[in-house]
DNA sequence: CCGTTGTTGAAAATGAATTTCATTTTCAAA
DNA sequence: TTTGAAAATGAAATTCATTTTCAACAACGG
């Protein structure tokens, strides 16, 4: 069975919850924002789902709590989670942007089914490597990168196989 | 001064350019569409470019030597060039679909400038190897994989180095 | 409490990608 | 050649995620 989310708890604790709300508070007090009940229960929200979600996912989440609250409002709480390091946007290429824990995780990488979406993370302390030496190399200050493997997973390749009897 | 196109002729032969020319005229034939002057046309500006072009940029040179030509029909002409490995869709996060060569080229990945877009190419085999070793560990059958590394040029630290003396 | 300043969310705007459709062109068979 | 079915073309319209606008509302320092 492929799992989704390898290094994580099944569910975050009561304490790490608290941690990443007061991560955004600092957040926004330092930049001269206001704390909201819809931004807390966007974050709490966020927190508690394991997967990468779409701004129009997280909203149908959302609205489940706290009908009231709109699209808008979690498009731009993504934007403010992403600032202050509790989320970051990771790219599928597939036309959706998408969003992702970020508090206290391992640096990872994603292989994505281009069949059924799902998606397996991975570790590679390569990947990070290669990025400081090219940089290096070519003069570069890097800020980031991104790596992701395109193929079909093993559930979907079974399913298509049509060379076995029905 | 930093190069664009590392392993690439300053200009692509005529004989590379007719090889091209028969690998999308094999390839029409073979799916039963039909050979065009548009195509010929879109085709050829987009070997003459080194750079990497979206929609809109290989339409705007197209026009200089055909200015019948529509957006739309290069739109589906580099669809068909992606389809018969004659170009490749290069995605640099800037939310506009760009294509390069893929003929002849060795394979290759993108470190990007976020300050002002131009790319260094550089080659690694490792990250190849990767996409074999993961895909073999979590039963992927991998197609592709994506790989760029983001940062600022040295030209642009220059720039914006307000340290020195104006 | 009050006023300033930021927030909210519906609706409109944006912009790249894609589709539609009436007209034109290709090309294989006659 | 001629012909006609199938595909191509390109302007315009559409789609769809993202982003901005704006008037009503809420947070929070004083």
């Amino acid at each position: 069975m492929l799992q989704k989310r390898i290094d994580d708890q099944p569910t975050l604790s009561r304490q790490m919850v608290r941690e990443a709300q007061e991560i955004l508070h600092r957040h926004l007090k330092g930049v001269g924002l206001k704390q909201t009940a819809q931004r807390d229960t966007i974050l709490r929200t966020f927190l508690e789902t394991r997967d990468h979600l779409s701004t129009d996912e997280l909203h149908r989440l959302v609205q489940k709590k706290d009908s009231g609250i709109g699209y808008t409002t979690v498009y731009r709480t993504l934007k403010l989670l992403a600032e202050c390091g509790l989320a970051s946007e990771v790219a599928f290429h597939d036309g959706i942007a998408r969003y992702e824990h970020q508090y206290n995780r391992r640096s990872h990488h994603h292989m994505v089914c281009t069949e059924c979406g799902s998606s397996v993370e991975f570790f590679s302390q390569e990947v990070g490597k290669l990025e400081q030496e090219i940089g290096h190399k070519y003069h570069y200050l890097t800020t980031r990168h991104t790596f992701q493997i395109y193929g079909i997973c093993e559930d979907c390749r079974k399913k298509n196989d049509t060379s076995r009897p029905l």
